[in-house]
DNA sequence: CTATTTTAGTGAACACTGTTCACTTTTCGA
DNA sequence: TCGAAAAGTGAACAGTGTTCACTAAAATAG
């Protein structure tokens, strides 16, 4: 049972991680800049000087290996919003760097970020995914970044500049929405940040307006002494 | 030059014309059943007793297939947008309503939403896009939608709802931005909707949640009196 | 009505793809 | 050192999109 390498891993399997290593950065490499598409396992298997069978020997096959792709920069992605929202700024700036660290992110690597929302459940998987719990979600990356915005948002209500008849998971809910949104709308169409008669606005100001825009929605309501029928 | 049909078609454009159709038919089926990667040529002319080499006689390549596919599905799109947004409901109403059968329209056919947003342009087709007019892009079916959204907030504007200080196309963006993420989200990842622990909210009513904290994102500030220093 | 040209449709082939499996070679532990 | 386990390979299978020389049928011209 015990080996001679209690701590340290044995050559055999440092061996192994790193030819896995070799095959996960090539792949990193052929996947960021021509996507899914452009990413062949026969290509990846002749760019690191192997056989294309042998990847078959380290990952189970082309969608596991991708899967790791994407949870890799999930988890990336996850630090980061994770950072800013540590450092203690004002909170509003401090709402605001999530967003735009978020999609500034995303959009860094379009096709992992886009790739990481592709693939369209069968109904079979709804079913199985309709019984987790929150706390199984939670302890995901995507659950834990999810889990970031939520205490975002508590925190904003008991600061007294967010509604607090929200509900923060709803709330948290919307926020990652529109995040999410802007993200995608700049990977897949940018022609529509640059098409505005406004050239004095770069896209980067624009994250930055959306997401003033995000926050102000979840902002306490206007008037007070007025009636509000609605809700 | 002249025939005699004229108003009419020859016959033989009106048996093209019905194999196209044919073609298509069968190709939204399996596609919207299976997705992109589910609509193969080959099984697509089975279907229609061809031969996969006659699909090509109709459409040069199986993406300016698909491209039919998304883009009739974006047209639908439109005109539901366009639909409610010529209702004469009260503006709340309506300006929600555009947000939920936005968000309905593009969920009931998950794989054609998804697949109308999936390409990432290369640099090159970045460069060509980048010199577009405005006036070249609202006449695109997505350009007219986005109109709509611009018309709405100006709308907003004037019916003293809306912030006036906000660029209407900047707004009108950020409002695409958060009903396309909501979308996306919603396909992608319909997990979240049901983890909630509000199990009283269902997911068409989170649609109208979400709307309406668009909404409120435009609405005029809150404290008139109050000094302002932010923006 | 015939001759010619245009069009519709096909089958075989090409160059790919992911994946499997029997097989050899290398490595490692006892 | 020997046997077992692991690493790696080549060939094959079943797919894919696409092309192209080719036939059969229809539309057109004389």
């Amino acid at each position: 049972m015990d080996s001679d390498y209690p701590l340290e891993q044995t050559p055999a399997v440092r061996r192994r991680n790193k030819v896995r290593e070799a095959i996960l950065a090539a792949a990193e490499r052929m996947f960021a800049s021509e996507g899914e598409s452009g990413l062949s396992i026969r290509r990846l298997a002749e760019e690191i000087d192997y056989s294309p069978s042998a990847i078959y020997k380290y990952f189970g096959s082309k969608e596991e290996l991708l899967e790791e792709l994407k949870d890799s920069f999930f988890e990336r992605l996850l630090d980061r919003v994770d950072g800013v929202s540590a450092a203690n700024k004002d909170f509003h700036d401090r709402a605001r760097a999530c967003v735009t660290t978020y999609v500034a992110t995303a959009t860094a690597r379009p096709h992992h970020y886009a790739a990481a929302f592709s693939s369209v459940p069968t109904p079979e998987e709804l079913a199985v995914r309709r019984h987790l719990s929150w706390d199984d979600f939670i302890a995901t990356p995507k659950g834990q970044a999810f889990k970031i915005l939520v205490d975002l948002v508590e925190e904003g209500q008991a600061l007294g500049v967010f509604d607090p008849a929200l509900e923060p998971v709803k709330a948290a809910k919307s926020i990652w929405a529109s995040s999410h949104g802007l993200a995608l709308l700049m990977i897949h169409m940018p022609i529509l940040p640059d098409v505005q008669p406004c050239p004095t606005q770069t896209d980067g100001d624009f994250v930055a307006y959306h997401a003033d825009i995000v926050m102000r929605g979840l902002a306490v309501p206007a008037e007070p002494p007025h009636k509000n029928g609605t809700r």
